[in-house]
DNA sequence: AGCACGCCGACT
DNA sequence: GTCGGCGTGCTC
């Protein structure tokens, strides 16, 4: 017998070899020798023995015994393999974990816990019935934080369940918490599957067997989940949909979301997404009606709306401004918690205004540019434009121009100083990754009221919930603002919302204090005066004008060299390439937006650099990328990685 | 992606 | 004379 094996090689074909009857079948592992090398492919097709012009080798075994993979799976990997601009066997060694003898340590434990029966609102119980009733849909929850989008997607669940259907449920890596694998685990009684990036290949196997033997009805977990290998899913569940998470940040870049349309699409699953801060792709696809949008307006829990102050850091001298500390105070004295909200500090210094705060903007894509130290100029890092540093600001006039932002400590400092008698501690994703056991008991300490005040990034943002929160201050929304990025705005927006609900999440007197230097900002206003849709629709007429995605679609190709003189020239030569393929092509939509340096232009000891292209046509666009890439031959000494949708362009 | 083969420059 | 640089080509 012969077998038709991918292998994990960017080589997009297959490749036989002969096996013994019974020895392995369609969707194994199969170890076979390649050249001088050994290395584990997928068996994709079985056939009797033929004639062949090229001699053919045994396999030297199979890994599994029975499929690991469906043709479903290989199906979207073949996908994938298509709109990522990767092979095939790549595709599938992302998917298929690489464990080869199960862990034995047990799956999770579920504790035991009391969780009382909750009844439906009657928004709910509409939304769930229109999810019901339309087998095969798609559909977004909107909700506010706290309106019990979890409750919805659980009814859901089990409505699939019962009619003999399996669910597959995505949530952000940072809410996927031991508490919620527990209420899961114990609400679908233990036939539940986990797959995360933290599993070792062994624990993943371990899922995954249980997925394949049927033993699970619902899988869940953060992005690779989606590759759940259920032979029939009813219902696939994206929480928090917006999250940038979704997006790999390893070649294949694939994004959950579009592979779990996908695989809807394959097994006539029902997709629901959810978030209180739709992705500006997701509001228009709602808009469009491509997906039908089911409102949740009310919270379940009580709790109301946050009230927020902005406040301009222009006349202010500290970091933490007069409002805001009279209302740190007036928490600290109703024994109330206080989240102080600080962004990472961006990888760049933005040039800002210190009379009205302006940033300067390349005058063709909108966004911040960016200060060069050694050149003195502002730079575009998308379209390559650039402008001697201007020495007044374009909107006032005003000379008083300097770099602006601030760190994590002098906010840490001058807190102390205030407010001596508080206990306040630090909460940051760096924390998080080192020591796991000192975050929970922050956390646990913050929940007690045993610490006052927690200084945090990101993580303090989503995810975490906590009664005693009133008052959250946004230390400068800048910071997210000024990233060279077109959803700078869209990012900003998102995570004051999502910072505002936690902040009202069960409180009827929740406050939140934004500190800007840009107080006119949309995004800003539009989450203190609660102008949603104002918003969107806002950000789409500008997306619109400027070509940009949701209207467009990119792709980022990012060259990078230990030779600083080669990858100069390589982009060069690819850009020129990408140029003459368009041309001929006679795909008008299709164009170079720009070939930079990257803005984090040596990483790893390696200089980058980027070429950013765009397009109306996917195809196109699809099509213009393959072509070139095939036609370009690679330096030994370069390597080329693909962003098909890019999120972040660093 | 690796790994071999092969063809020219500068080294014991 | 050989050691080693990396361009080219192949792997069932
Ligand atoms: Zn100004
Ligand atoms: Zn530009």
């Amino acid at each position: 017998m012969l077998a038709e094996v991918y292998l994990p090689l960017p080589l997009n074909q297959t490749y036989t070899y002969r096996f013994k009857e019974g020895e392995t079948q369609f969707g194994c592992r199969v170890s076979v020798p390649f050249g001088k090398r050994k290395l584990t492919g997928f068996v994709v097709n079985v056939k009797e023995d033929q004639e062949t012009d090229f001699e053919i080798k045994e396999i030297i075994k199979s890994v599994d015994k029975t499929p690991i993979f469906t043709s479903e799976l290989l199906d979207t990997a073949k996908w994938m393999s298509k709109v990522y601009i990767a092979s095939v066997g790549q595709i599938l060694s992302m998917m298929i974990p690489s464990g080869r003898r199960e862990s034995e340590s047990a799956l999770f434990s579920a504790e035991e816990s009391f969780t009382p029966i909750k009844m439906l609102s009657e928004e709910q119980q509409s939304a769930l019935d229109e999810i019901n009733n339309n087998p095969g849909e798609t559909f977004y929850l909107y909700g506010v934080t706290g309106s019990g989008k979890s409750e919805v997607y659980l009814r859901a669940a089990e409505e699939v369940i019962r009619q003999g259907r399996k669910v597959i449920y995505l949530v952000p890596e940072i809410t996927l918490t031991h508490q919620l694998l527990s209420d899961i685990s114990l609400r679908f009684s233990n036939r539940v599957a986990l797959l995360h990036s933290a599993l070792t290949p062994s624990q993943r196997l371990k899922h995954w067997h249980k997925i394949i033997n049927g033993e699970a009805d619902i899988a869940i977990g953060a992005r690779s989940a989606v590759f759940a290998p259920f032979k029939d899913v009813g219902l696939i569940i994206i929480d928090e949909e917006h999250e940038n998470s979704y997006k790999s940040g390893q070649t294949p870049r694939y994004h959950a979301r579009q592979v779990a349309q996908k695989r809807a699409v394959n097994m006539h699953s029902t997709l629901v997404m959810g978030s209180a801060t739709p992705s500006l792709e997701a509001y228009l696809s709602m808009k469009k009606g491509a997906m039908k949008r089911l409102d949740l307006k009310t919270k379940v829990a009580g709790g109301a709306e946050a009230k927020v102050k902005i406040v301009n850091m222009l006349k202010e001298s500290r970091t933490i401004s007069k409002e805001l500390e009279e209302e740190i105070r007036s928490a600290l004295h109703d024994r109330a918690g206080v989240i102080l909200f600080l962004n990472r500090r961006g990888y760049t210094n933005y040039y800002h205004c210190n009379s009205c705060g302006h940033v300067e903007e390349c005058p063709n894509c909108s966004i911040a540019l960016t200060y060069h130290k050694s050149s003195e100029r502002m730079v575009c890092h998308y379209c390559g434009y650039s402008t001697p540093l201007v020495s007044h600001c374009s909107k006032c006039g005003s000379h008083d121009m300097s770099v602006a932002g601030f760190g994590t400590e002098r906010v840490e400092e001058e807190a102390g100083k205030l407010f001596p008698s508080a206990r306040i501690a630090r909460l940051d994703t760096d924390v998080a990754s080192g020591d796991k056991e000192k975050v929970k008991k922050t956390i646990e300490d913050f929940k007690k009221g045993e610490i006052d005040i927690l200084l945090g990034t990101q993580m303090v943002a989503k995810g975490l919930n906590f009664p005693r929160l009133r008052l959250v201050g946004v230390i400068l929304a800048d910071s997210t603002l000024s990233v060279p990025d077109f959803r700078s705005e869209e990012r900003t927006f998102s995570l004051l919302e999502q910072v505002k609900g936690r902040a009202g999440r069960y409180r009827d007197d929740g406050r939140v204090v934004i500190q800007t230097y840009r107080v006119d900002d949309n995004a800003i206003k539009a989450v203190r005066d609660q102008k949603v849709a104002e918003f969107y629709e806002n950000e789409l007429e500008i997306r619109k004008s400027l070509g940009f995605p949701p209207f467009t679609r990119l792709v980022a190709l990012t060259l990078r060299s230990r030779n600083e003189d080669s990858v100069r020239k390589a982009s060069d030569e690819l850009y020129l390439l990408l140029e003459r393929v368009i041309s001929k092509s006679g795909y008008s939509d299709v164009y170079v937006i720009g070939k930079n340096p990257c803005i984090i232009y040596k990483k790893a000891s390696n200089f980058r650099y980027q070429i950013l292209l765009s397009g109306e046509n996917f195809i196109h666009l699809n099509t213009i990328v393959k072509v070139s890439l095939e036609r370009y031959h690679t330096p030994s000494n370069i390597y080329i990685e693909i962003d098909v949708d890019p999120l972040s362009l660093l």
